[in-house]
DNA sequence: GTGCACGACTGTCCAGGACAAACACAGCAA
DNA sequence: TTGCTGTGTTTGTCCTGGACAGTCGTGCAC
């Protein structure tokens, strides 16, 4: 439609630079867009759902030489199917989409905050906020969700989240400042990291995302922080998780604890000084470790 | 320092592409970086400095060829001196950002939340948060304040605007789409204004930042909005909003106003079909002389 | 099975050329 | 003086094709 997507659309769209794309073109032979009057590129909404397939699926893990070459049934074949490890929130997950498509939004917005108003705020998110978007996240990547849809969900969300966290006592145990890394730009995780810590009593500072990390440095020493709690999304590039995770524990002091999670630390080797966090509650763990050493 | 900086990581700290800046210095000589052994563009701190300068600059109106031969005196210069327009936020700034600079700077969120409770919601917005986000900025565009002190302000301030907004009655009123465009990521003041109208009773719907137009057309007619509004920050690139809005009048129906405001829009012409804000307080005018129309 | 070396894979960088849209400005008409 | 129009300049984005370093997987020797 539209006579097809620039170069420089594309790019925003799937995630994929330009230069990434003009190289495949010219090793794998695929996009090969159309070309318009002078010359440039000229996508087609076709090659727009390919692509987007496969920048999901190397986020997974795959590897480009391997996917570009295959049509979209093969990569729909690739795939991993919806987690559906929770089945009551699989089974509410259709009511509660239809609630969210209709106009306003209000009645999705109401369930939510009453289910948060009937659970203690940390069970609560990881028994039904974290898997809820989760599942919102596969509901976009399937299509079966606009994007209008997941912003209005993350804001809604981030909006309810901040609320309650805003609602508990200030803090008094140890210092945890939150952040993601430069380019990474979901703080929902975050927020949900930050709601269990402070339900656990300690003292949150969450910077928000895309904190370069020279200033991050400044910030731990600024607050006086325990402990760096970082969140990498899926679409984080894999290939600077591992030297970034380095560098900040190089230039961190020992008394300063990193976390790590996130979508992208799934398939990320383990690093020395870095702790891992590959579901939600192990932040909990990992503070009452901290709690348990000092005590003893 | 650090031998100095790669192309890639100058073009996501001053926000100027590669492209851009390979082709400054074929046309200008400047930036005339060194090069690693590779042969690949090495920028020194002095050269982001001045490249900074220049952005923000054009971000002001002005044009690259006139500033970039400029060196970095003539461009200090140039530079408008923060506006002392507000003199209560102009004398209470230095306190602000002393309690802001304080480890935890629970004190800056303590006196936020204080002033916000004395007043109305509207009022306190206009009066107070609106020139104090500006005087930050500006603090941080002038170098007076660290990235990290910035995000925090940012992350603290749309806390205590959301919270205040879903504290009110939901709105009755017409319905308004709140959003940014593509690229866009500056969500302050969005929140702002949704508290203005909010606060008279419109009912609003805040998608959040960064939404393509194919998926606002969507939204609108998903939720009936009969206005939507979208905010640009300075460094929105210029050429890009009158197409922009432009191409949203065309495929809007003609009973959904288009708002626009912004520092971005401060040197727009005038567009047929789109309502300018060049202050905040615009947007209460606006709705209100919506709720005029109506009546009358 | 384990470790190492080699080779393929992959993204990012380079140079230099081209063009269209935006802009500034001069010249002319009202 | 004001407003319009045409022309030349400015400016960002796109193009091609080449190169290289770091990562990853594979296969061989042990």
């Amino acid at each position: 439609m539209h006579n097809g997507y620039p170069i420089a659309f594309i790019e925003r769209a799937t995630g994929i630079s330009r230069e990434t794309l003009r190289i495949w073109e010219r090793r794998y032979g695929f996009p090969a867009p159309a070309r318009d009057a002078q010359g440039d590129r000229i996508y087609s909404q076709g090659d727009m759902d390919r692509l987007r397939r496969i920048k999901r699926l190397m986020d997974q893990g795959h590897r480009p030489g391997k996917l570009v070459p295959l049509g979209v049934k093969a990569l729909a074949r690739l795939e991993v199917p919806a987690r559906t490890e929770m089945p009551e929130v699989a089974e509410g997950l259709e009511d509660f989409l239809t609630l969210l498509r209709r106009p306003g939004a209000e009645g999705a917005r109401d369930w939510l905050r009453r289910r948060m108003a009937r659970e203690p705020l940390a069970s609560v998110t990881t028994g039904l906020l974290e898997p809820l978007t989760r599942a919102v996240g596969d509901a976009w990547a399937a299509g079966r969700l606009c994007v209008h849809e997941e912003h209005l969900y993350s804001e809604m969300m981030s909006r309810l989240l901040r609320g309650a966290i805003d609602a508990l006592p200030p803090g008094t145990g140890p210092t945890i400042l939150l952040t993601t890394l430069s380019e990474e730009r979901h703080g929902l995780s975050l927020l949900m990291v930050e709601a269990l810590l402070r339900a656990e009593d300690a003292r949150c500072i969450n910077l928000g995302v895309d904190t370069p990390i020279p200033e991050i440095l400044l910030a731990v020493e600024r607050h006086g922080a325990r402990v760096l709690a970082l969140s990498f999304s899926r679409a984080f590039p894999r290939r600077r998780i591992g030297p970034q995770l380095t560098a900040l524990r190089e230039q961190l002091p020992a008394g300063c604890q990193i976390w790590a999670g996130g979508g992208g630390m799934a398939h990320c080797k383990p690093l020395p000084g870095i702790q891992v966090c590959h579901e939600l509650p192990d932040a909990t763990a990992l503070l009452a470790a901290m709690g348990a050493t000092e005590v003893g």
